[in-house]
RNA sequence: GCCCGGGUAGCUCAGUGGUAGAGCAGCUCACUCGUAAUGAGCAGGUCAGGGGUUCGAAUCCCCUCUCGGGCUCCA
């Protein structure tokens, strides 16, 4: 080691030997290429500032503007600079918390007499937040203790709640994201005399190494989430390590944009939403209805042949059914409101479950039937709050592709594990590949039924997840009180996340419903009911499918596969005769009359997104040949034999084979 | 439900107190064309709905509906 006023640290497996009192910082000098862009260290595992002071053997890693962690640091930073920027602006606003997000950061105030942020005011902000830049002011890490840290944040209300959440140690500080420190120390970042903001950081050394960052929207959001109490004014934006980064998310940003499933949906003539008929509910056209067709058939042929057996149940129901269920006592915000009829008060289904409990209690059950595995394109009715309706992703009328499988407490494991293969069999029969699991787990402050019969459960359900060699998260405590589930996300092909499939192991219906079987034993048994939604309702699927694939769907899943294109008129019957062998063949063809030109049909078509445009003229007649233009490919093909496009058509087209 | 912002022709949008506009789409006619927009013409609007201010309202004010971004909730 060096002399005895030295220290020595560990970095990338290299010794540095610094002074003693070195930071970071002088690390980071010493410490070579992999240094130059760190915002921040990781010391002994721990995030810390540049500034930190380095003890003797310490092992110390950078923390790269580009990384996530980085990139963590630099959002938290530039929300710094952003309630700052209110601050100057608003003189006398409440700031409350500020954290990074995924790809950005927001801030939420509360601006003097209730004023409200508006769009414009963003521009503004933006501006003081590059001066503030420019000023290169330094990120200073001071700690206090409770007092001092309370007068520090002298009338500051939603600051001063946040100190006393963690210095009372109840714990309810810790989803703050980073506020303040553990342990009594209120630990504070200082910009400048006048502003300090409560933050366990760490931060970057400087506002200068900010500055590739862009305010995006106001958004009004509730103090803790609570929406009993304050509404506070939030901003959001977005902060990268370089311009070429930040251009790239933007960038990101436009291409979902043009994914929308709502935009497509207008576009591609697939549905709409009448406002005759009320909000959140759909109508599909054409095009939309023959996509929801093959959704569908391709649903209910893969369900027959993994076992399942097709029911129908109606919309309606007495109100009694809902009490028997419990759904009127636990679900009734989410049902459409009663309605009278001879006496008798029916209400719209919420689920399907209810009435699959009365198919299976319809006549005493023999374990030799379980598992029975109930499947149905079941449309269910929930009010939604009209601020949370998003195109197809969220509405009020809704198809679910719900199954009820009843069995019994030996074949709950094996069942479930088949069940799970067989969900990540379909969604990959429609290109999705990138799933991550949730494991719900039991509420203990809030359940019902058997500890033993949960764990029973629980580890059932976790079984299918290992024998499915998915990744999978835990939610300890997550689950709704009657039952454990697996929730299945995925992320489509711009990254983003969505909820599909659920499978909930329900410990209530069958009691409450007092279904059972007769046993080898002749005795009489409680069933178990898994619940499980696979595309989580159609219309949310037939969503993500359209803005996974950007609207050029695959040929299986295309309203229209094939359009024949004469080159003029005089080709017109060549081309219906085209149509026609493709539509004998199974194929879905059309064709446009030459009225228009054929550079403005071709345009026409590629803009419909379909996957085949065939353009047929003198020479294809004479040949018994079509030229072909795939979707996708640089140039058209000339030439093609009727034969080989059909049989092109036959590896491109044909539906995918669910192997589960 | 709450906060913010929208709603003008089928679609995308211009129009800030004085005679409702454009492009695309639609229709008609001409053109018959070899791979992403042929030309001309025509038609299309209770400016979301209701109320108010004003000599006069798409424009200003109020209410309602509805859409978008969030919060909360959720398939």
């Amino acid at each position: 080691m060096g002399d005895n006023s030295g220290i020595t640290v560990r970095s990338a497996g290299r010794l540095f030997e610094l002074p003693s009192g070195a930071t970071a910082a002088d690390l980071a000098r010493a410490g070579g290429k992999s240094w130059a862009r760190a915002v921040a260290a990781s010391v002994e595992g721990a995030p810390r500032d540049l500034a930190h002071v380095l003890s003797d053997g310490d092992e110390v890693e950078p923390v790269p503007a580009g990384s996530e962690e980085g990139r963590h640091v630099l959002r938290h930073s530039t929300a710094h600079v952003l309630a700052q920027a209110v601050l100057d602006l608003w003189p006398g606003s409440h700031f409350a918390i500020g954290p990074p997000i995924e790809d950005g950061f927001y801030y939420d105030f509360e601006l003097p007499g209730g004023e409200r942020f508006v769009e414009e005011d963003l521009v503004r902000i933006e501006a003081r937040m590059r001066e503030i830049v420019a000023e290169g002011q330094p990120f200073v890490r001071e700690e206090h203790d409770v007092a001092s840290g309370t007068a520090l944040f002298e009338g500051q209300p939603f600051k001063l709640e946040i100190i006393r959440a963690a210095a009372g140690g109840d714990g309810s500080g810790a989803g703050l994201d980073g506020e303040v420190a553990p342990a009594g120390v209120v630990s504070v970042y200082r910009n400048r005399d006048d502003f300090a903001d409560l933050c366990r950081g760490p931060h970057v050394p400087s506002t200068a190494v900010l500055g590739h960052f862009k305010l995006l929207r106001v958004a009004g959001a509730y103090w803790r989430g609570d929406e009993k109490r304050p509404q506070l004014q939030r901003i959001y934006g977005t902060a990268w390590e370089s311009k070429s980064a930040l251009a790239e998310h933007l960038q990101r940003l436009a291409e979902a944009e043009a994914r929308d499933h709502r935009r497509l949906g207008v576009e591609l003539d697939l549905f709409h939403f009448p406002p005759e008929i009320g909000s959140g509910l759909p109508v599909f056209h054409p095009r939309g209805g023959m996509l929801r067709y093959l959704m569908e058939e391709f649903s209910r042929k893969a369900h027959l042949a993994a076992g399942y057996e097709l029911v129908w149940t109606p919309h309606p129901s007495r109100a009694t059914l809902f009490e028997t269920s419990g759904h009127l006592e636990w679900y009734a915000e989410g049902m459409y409101p009663p309605m009278e009829m001879e006496g008798a008060t029916y209400y719209l289904k919420p689920m399907n479950c209810p009435m699959h409990t009365l198919i299976y209690g319809s006549r005493s059950r023999s374990y030799r039937e379980l598992p029975l595995r109930l499947f149905e394109l079941g449309t269910v009715y929930r009010f939604e709050r009209s601020g949370v309706l998003h195109g197809l992703a969220r509405v009020r009328g809704l198809t679910q592709d719900d199954s009820h499988i009843f069995c019994s407490p030996d074949q709950l494991a094996e069942e479930l594990a088949r069940l799970l293969r067989f969900v990540l069999a379909m969604l990959r029969a429609f290109g999705l590949s990138d799933f991550q699991a949730e494991l719900a787990t039991r509420n203990p402050e809030k359940f019902v039924g058997e500890v033993s019969e949960w764990e029973f459960a629980t580890d059932a359900l976790r079984h299918a997840l290992e024998t499915a060699g998915l990744d999978y998260v835990v939610g300890e405590a997550e689950a709704s009180f009657y039952a454990p589930k697996i929730d299945v996300h995925l992320r489509d092909a711009i990254g983003r996340r969505w909820q599909v499939s659920t499978l909930q192991v329900d410990l209530q219906l069958p009691q409450r419903f007092d279904l059972s079987y007769v046993g080898s034993d002749n005795a009489h048994h409680r069933p178990y009911m898994i619940h499980r939604a696979l595309f989580g309702s159609v219309e949310r699927f037939m969503a993500l499918l359209i803005e996974h694939h950007a609207g050029a769907l695959p040929t299986w899943l295309s309203p229209v596969q094939v359009r024949v294109l004469a080159v003029s008129s005089d080709q017109e019957a060549y081309a219906a005769s085209v149509v026609d062998r493709l539509s004998t063949s199974g194929w879905r063809a059309d064709t446009a009359s030459a009225d228009e030109t054929l550079g403005a049909r071709v345009r026409r078509a590629k803009m419909e997104k379909l996957p085949w445009i065939l353009v047929v003229g003198g020479e294809d007649v004479a040949a018994g040949t079509v030229g072909v233009n795939a979707r996708g490919s640089a140039r058209p093909e000339r030439g093609v034999s009727l034969e080989a496009f059909l049989a092109t058509l036959e590896t491109d087209g044909k539906p995918p084979v669910v192997a589960a």
